[in-house]
DNA sequence: TATTAGCACTCATCCAAAAGGAGTGCTAAC
DNA sequence: GTTAGCACTCCTTTTGGATGAGTGCTAATA
């Protein structure tokens, strides 16, 4: 059996009225929703054949149908065609300039789970491709030195090093302009064991803090690459009786509390890129397990070359998906907009 | 009437069921479960007394009864008392040594949570009694330069400043001296205008960069006080079926969530300083509105004089206060140990 | 052949009444 | 002062209609 145009308006009718109201939808309310000018009992037989074909499902018997994961699927694609063409009017979303990164991402997870009244996350830029621009040690007592590492994008990390004898601040300035001249505009990726080695040579009796620096780059760069997520809006799942019971909750706060788990959510959208970086997966395609009740629809943002972040919507899988995406298309270019201004 | 030794050990008995099981206890099961010998009528007698009194009461006419703050209260002071005597053979808290004050503070609640399984906060700790340790600006490119700010307990902060026009790497060296001179040693309080008035003169031209690094010190010390906050163990909440309803865990993970809400008990703690810097706030003693159905644990830690800071335990109130006071107490010594470690 | 009216049927939900049970307060006896 | 006994309260659970939304099927209709 085929999904013949009939069958589309349906189907379409039967989720649209189902995202607005969350309740199943029974044949009399399509009759009437729709301008076919059909009978209930004509709905009824289509209906028949959508759920024969997996499209929609019952709750129970006499009960009206819900989509099912196939059909909010077909919705979605069908619904990213057509919305394609028209023109995105929607209204900014209200960033300011941030100076530090962090603060910048904690705002836009949190205006941004204002704006859809869904749990949002976001993950920091990744970093590994990201190029050092610069490196600043600094004795801060005669126990310790101070590495400060900025790279592109003007991230910024400290790294506190403990050290055995006392350095002098002409030593310190030593090792400064030994590191920066080796070191500036490299990415970790760059970094090979022979120019290690090479400025430990030159670093003569101080290589082993050479060592611990060039450690501390690798960590500052690349370490919490997967612990910074930034998560807001965590309560609004309550609003969704769907998600609101107890069991489901806690497992989903949990998985906003341990970042961790949300990493796999990711690295699967920054690998299955399509054209647009918006990518929406309903219940069971979700990566993580204690979202598979939900939807998900996931965007990458672009910081210049190479700095890649996910951000992420969670929600029922009654989502209002059309505006999800709008907003989301929305934030990629204000954001992109917005790195533009910093870099002038 | 007169709380006399009898009426202490039922309602001591009525609590300690009460926070086994969570349900009203009725006379029968006192006068089991205590050794006094006496039957379930004497025990109603004395019940109706301590109904009288405050101490418990009655959800409605033919239930058992439950604590009522004020019995809560009761059990908590003289629990505390009796306990103070007791040797601490509490098992250790795994804490490993972090160098980073955000992630020992983010270890440290998340063990708590788990150790407890109640919900818990840490506040970091208040630095504006802190003192400037040194500061050091970086000229990153033409249009940036970047301030690093180390206090007192090796608390680093960045602040990234736009100037007007480029800096050459001497004028920066140059401020850097005139900064460093001045500023170290110095607490925020110790900082005043006639002390500015004169590093700006003797910057000459370059005035407005002392300016923009002042106010980015006072920001770096001051500013994020009330944000830094770190909570976890939030879906504990869901063990308790008295908070776990949908209106309160709502409203209770909404806190969680939005931190700043919890700075109103950091300051509730930080003043209201007992012996041991653990306070027990019961229902609606919590200075946290949304709490008004928990009772929350409070306890202030100490990294070295006047780095102080506020950990919370927020649960039912049938918690058990017992444990969760021997625990803070524990984790007190613990992060004084560490301190000391750290500063050798 | 596609559509529709009509009808029997299912099943969640609501409501009231009944049953059960835990626990109390009171009284009278010890 | 303590306790056994009993009537009483009130929550909770169960039960059994009644209701209503919605379905599937069949037979009539265009």
């Amino acid at each position: 059996m085929e999904l013949d145009v009939r069958k589309r308006i349906i189907l379409k009718a039967i989720i649209r009225n189902y995202l607005e109201t969350g309740e199943p939808v029974g044949s009399r309310t399509i009759s009437k929703y729709t301008d076919l000018n059909l009978s209930s009992a004509t709905i009824r037989n289509e209906m028949a054949d959508l759920e024969e074909m997996g499209y929609i499902l019952q709750p129970h018997t006499s009960a009206g149908r819900i989509p099912s994961d196939k059909g909010y699927r077909f919705y979605v694609d069908t619904m990213m065609e057509e919305k394609e063409r028209e023109a995105d009017e929607m209204k900014e979303l209200l960033l300011q300039r941030q100076d530090k990164m962090e603060n910048l991402l904690k705002q836009v997870v949190k205006v941004l789970a204002q704006n859809t009244q869904y749990a949002t996350m976001i993950s920091a830029p990744n970093t590994r491709r990201n190029k050092l621009k610069f490196i600043q040690l600094s004795k801060v007592d005669a126990a310790h030195i101070l590495a400060v590492i900025v790279s592109e994008g003007n991230v910024i990390k400290n790294s506190l090093l403990d050290v055995q004898q006392e350095l002098s601040e002409e030593t310190v300035l030593k090792l400064n302009i030994l590191l920066n001249t080796h070191l500036n505009g490299l990415s970790i990726e760059d970094i090979n064991l022979a120019m290690i080695a090479d400025m430990k040579q030159q670093a003569g009796i101080h290589s082993d803090i050479v060592g611990e620096v060039i450690d501390a780059v690798a960590e500052a760069i690349k370490a919490d690459e997967d612990l910074e997520i930034y998560t807001s809006g965590t309560n609004n799942i309550f609003r969704y009786p769907e998600l609101a019971d107890q069991q489901r909750a806690s497992e989903l706060i949990n998985t906003f509390e341990e970042k961790q788990q949300l990493t796999g959510l990711v690295q699967e959208t920054l690998l299955e890129e399509n054209g647009t970086g918006i990518q929406v997966y309903i219940g069971n395609e979700t990566p993580v397990q204690s979202m598979k009740d939900c939807s998900v629809v996931t965007a990458t943002y672009e910081l210049g070359e190479g700095m890649k972040g996910t951000i992420g919507i969670i929600g029922p899988k009654r989502m209002d998906y059309d505006k999800v995406v709008r907003t989301l298309r929305n934030l990629q270019n204000q954001l992109d907009v917005l790195y533009r201004e910093e870099d002038k």
